[in-house]
DNA sequence: CGATCGTTTGACGGTGCTCAATCACCGTGG
DNA sequence: CCACGGTGATTGAGCACCGTCAAACGATCG
């Protein structure tokens, strides 16, 4: 459905897995060394000759299969390896919320600690693993491993504070500043692991996008099409490139016009959205 | 430059505490037991001996002033024990996000510690007190105390599950709506304390509630009217009875209407918020 | 009692949601 | 090979809703 980009290593065919997958049993079943998942998380490992011989189960999503169900009971707190999963919940009838997308080194499932129970639902958007703690052992891990204790810890506060990124996109009024801004996030990311910040291979669809950023759909490509238009950045179906990072970027900033403001300066400021657009030929407000 | 609107209550006259007001040093150091800590964070003290023994910081902030700075370098984590705080980003334009609201047992300030800089501000809405582990000692306290990693935990998670109510209530495209979804986390957030969930009272103002909801405050203010004119709530400057508690519930369950769903059922379920006007009594179906 | 800020209400214009239709792409099967 | 659904992406047209500007109202505190 999605992966035909990367996906030329299907190696279990149709079996998709609509439902919870049980873990792998027994012999297949496919383990990485805690030191791997150390250095993922971006720590030391202290102890090496420990943590080379600690084995942590390793669980492979397919893309479109489901890690866990919102609602379900939480058994592991998953660790993405490679791949990207988007986090949801859908309402009673049947509109999907997309809170996030999560990417390599990024935590899954915390949220569930505090009541047994996922507050939302992980889809994988492409072939994906992720190692998976159990939550019976990840306590006595933490003791016995300080380097995963702190590994996590700071997981976990680079998710607490991504977790504003859903804000910053929403808090804007302008469709296509909230795209603009989506996608700066994603090149940021991009760019803390090396990745090329300028060309951007969006593993979701429009209307996971729409979702997340809170417009319709249609909206959202009404949008990616202005901002081409308008020389920023280049559309080729999934695959866009910033052409102008700085116009990009100064365009993000248009927030909503200094309501509140009654200091009233930079009231013309709010309107350069609309000069923006100067830059190209003027549309709209015809 | 924005502040100046809720800086009544000066207790200790003009000295603002424009930057990280240093704790207050030596003789006058207010501290708290960590195992009322304990306890404020929902787990027994295992070493109730050992517990008692251990001091924490505490440090008091009058309303209308910050915890810490957007930027600031962190120097501990906060809990909060009385009062209520909102934390925020301000943009370069000087519009300020607001990102959400802490109460009781709330974590504060944990999505510094990747970095060692707060990313959002927080800003005492009334009278307040939080508990301040330092960062030098927070990882030593929680090996020595296996009750206070596991609160702390606990309460991480539960603030990454709070994480996606900002979504929740911007996710709905009518402003009456997202006030709606609003008022019930607010009053599903007293209930867990004990607190009457049917009387609210609001301790931010319009404005922080129209920032935090993504829309302009005079439309937070009509929907106030709105929901009031409708009997599901009434109004009284800020302070909010919930009258119809499953009406409300219901009108909050309203969706972007069905988009992207192709089964298409239901086109007409959409129209019900114009038709709810139309009721007073329970119009819920669902 | 006046000043300042928060809150409410009104009017207008623009933006985006809704409802459609169309195109592009793909795997399937005649 | 092309017709055939199925899905995703794009584009168009109309109208309701909300942001903006403005002014009045209310509360709190000096």
């Amino acid at each position: 459905m999605f992966q035909e980009r990367s996906q030329d290593t299907n190696q279990t065919g149709p079996q998709q897995a609509w439902y919870v997958r049980p873990i792998p049993s027994a012999a297949e079943a496919p383990q990485g060394r805690l030191t791997d998942l150390l250095v993922l998380l971006g720590v030391e490992p202290d102890d090496r000759r420990l943590s080379d011989t600690i084995l942590v189960p390793l669980r492979r999503v397919s893309a479109g299969s489901t890690l866990f169900h919102e609602g379900a009971q939480a058994d592991a707190v998953h660790i993405v390896r490679c791949g990207t999963f988007k986090t949801l919940r859908i309402a009673e009838d049947g509109y999907e919320q997309v809170l996030g997308f999560a990417g390599r080194a990024e935590v899954l499932g915390f949220d569930a600690l505090c009541n047994g129970r996922h507050p939302a639902s992980a889809i994988a958007l492409e072939e994906a693993s992720v190692y998976a703690l159990s939550l019976r052992e990840i306590d006595g891990l933490r003791h016995r491993v300080g380097a995963l204790d702190i590994g996590l810890q700071h997981a976990l506060s680079s998710q607490l504070a991504r977790a504003s990124e859903i804000a910053e996109v929403m808090a804007a009024v302008a469709s296509e500043v909230r795209l603009a801004r989506f996608l700066l996030q994603r090149s940021a990311r991009m760019a803390v692991y090396g990745q090329s910040s300028r060309q951007l291979r969006l593993p979701m669809s429009r209307r996971d996008i729409a979702s997340h950023l809170g417009v319709a759909h249609e909206t959202v490509s009404r949008s990616f099409g202005e901002l081409a238009h308008w020389g920023f950045i280049s559309v080729d179906n999934r695959e866009i490139g910033i052409l102008d990072f700085e116009a990009l970027k100064a365009f993000s900033r248009m927030t909503r016009g200094m309501v509140d403001d009654r200091a009233g300066r930079g009231s013309d400021e709010k309107r350069s959205r609309a000069r923006a657009k100067g830059i190209s030929p003027n549309r709209v407000s015809a």
